[in-house]
DNA sequence: GGATTGCGTGAGGAATCCGTGAGGACGCCC
DNA sequence: GGGCGTCCTCACGGATTCCTCACGCAATCC
């Protein structure tokens, strides 16, 4: 079940999407100052955070900002005002999606839905990949291998190992794995990559010398085969 | 949030469009030189790229080779020139449309739009087309059979299948494809394509000697048939 | 009907790419 | 300063892929 967290002031509107969401199987945390948003947010982990803009104590931009500080949470913006400058500053500031009042409910619909799959639904999708019999979990960084003890990954590695659990039985170029490694696109040393694939083989694979999971593409890239 | 390069080197047209960007709520990088646009999607993931061909530096059809040498972001090409040869050049690169100035930016907006809905927004995408029973994907690079068991493709082999996929039941020459495959226009041997379609036949076809899909045209060249 | 042209298939050496080991450079903690 | 861990380069054996050559066959042209 996806938790949302709704931020309105306005009490009637509240209630209304509160009904709307619960109606249509979210999980809603309710809140009607900017300060009760952020008590709430921090004490549960929440999926999409559903803010309005205008609230009585805080502005939305400082909630926005104080979110951030901590948590990638998707949050959609709702707000009555028209002037794209407070709008840019929103989405600079980390949120993700912008409704403007009045607004269809199917339309917040989607964009919650849009939100939500962005973001990767929070923890709780968990995002625990199996490599074979060993777990990786890319949230909380660890890797545990069958027999249960934890397997310890540079950072390097974790980079490495995570671009490719992203994108399951997707090709990636040994070019954008460099790239995305050393942030620029020169110096594309095929060598150096081979060392980082062979470490992650020698900690996931049950046979690093023939690999099942953590493939290679002669001559194209790497692929992850879960 | 959609996130978009402009690729410009018009000062004047550059900030004009980062700024009708930034109104309708994109998220805009800027770089006035091919080889600034290259760093800057190397740095960033991007949604969707929007890219003038006449730059000082480089070639704008290099920028789209060297990006799609490692990303599949969707491009949209920007160029005053009507020259077809040129609009077929980029598409066949990669490019995913072509915007000819002078333009309205509705009309611009619009190609945006589109190009980042086909794109899933930096997603996964899987271009699936259907080669009689097996079926291939174009951006995960993966080609499964009718029993499911995986397919394997050599870099030429893919070259080859996806500039005959991306252009269906449409006839393409071998010089053209032999040109695709090397480089160079010079050395244009038959011979040598004729290994790689039996390959590809081999490999995809119910019956290779008796080919449903990848059909030759006597003395013209080859064409994909869905 | 014969000759020519173009296509399909097989085999094999050359070139390229990948895996692996060793080892130096650098930053960090004790 | 010493020890440790990580990053990065270089070189070499092995596997994969590329590319050429040669030959049989079908269709077309004269």
């Amino acid at each position: 079940m996806t938790r949302v967290l709704v931020v309105e002031d306005e009490r009637a509107l509240l209630r209304a999407l509160a009904m709307n969401l619960t109606a249509r199987g979210y999980d809603v945390t309710e809140a009607e100052t900017g300060t009760r948003a952020l008590t709430a947010a921090a004490a549960q982990e929440h999926d999409v955070i559903l803010l309005d803009l205008g609230l009585p104590d805080l502005s939305g931009l400082e909630v926005i900002k104080a979110v951030r500080a901590y948590a990638s949470t998707p949050i959609v913006v709702l707000s009555a005002r028209t002037a794209t400058a407070e709008k840019v500053a929103a989405l600079d500031l980390g949120a993700d999606d912008f409704v403007t009042k009045p607004f269809s409910i199917d339309e917040l619909l989607a964009r919650l839905r849009a939100a939500t799959r962005r973001g990767g639904s929070a923890a709780e999708t968990s995002e625990v990949v199996l490599v074979g019999t060993t777990s990786v979990d890319l949230a909380a960084k660890t890797v545990t291998a069958a027999d249960g003890s934890a397997v310890h990954l540079t950072p390097t590695e974790w980079q490495l190992l995570e671009t490719l659990l992203r994108h399951p039985s997707k090709l990636i170029t040994g070019r954008a794995l460099l790239t995305q490694l050393r942030g620029t696109p020169d110096h594309t040393d095929p060598s150096y990559l081979r060392i980082y694939i062979a470490q992650l083989r020698k900690k996931l694979e049950p046979e690093p010398g023939r690999p099942r999971h953590l493939i290679t593409e002669p001559g194209m890239g790497y692929r992850f085969q879960p």
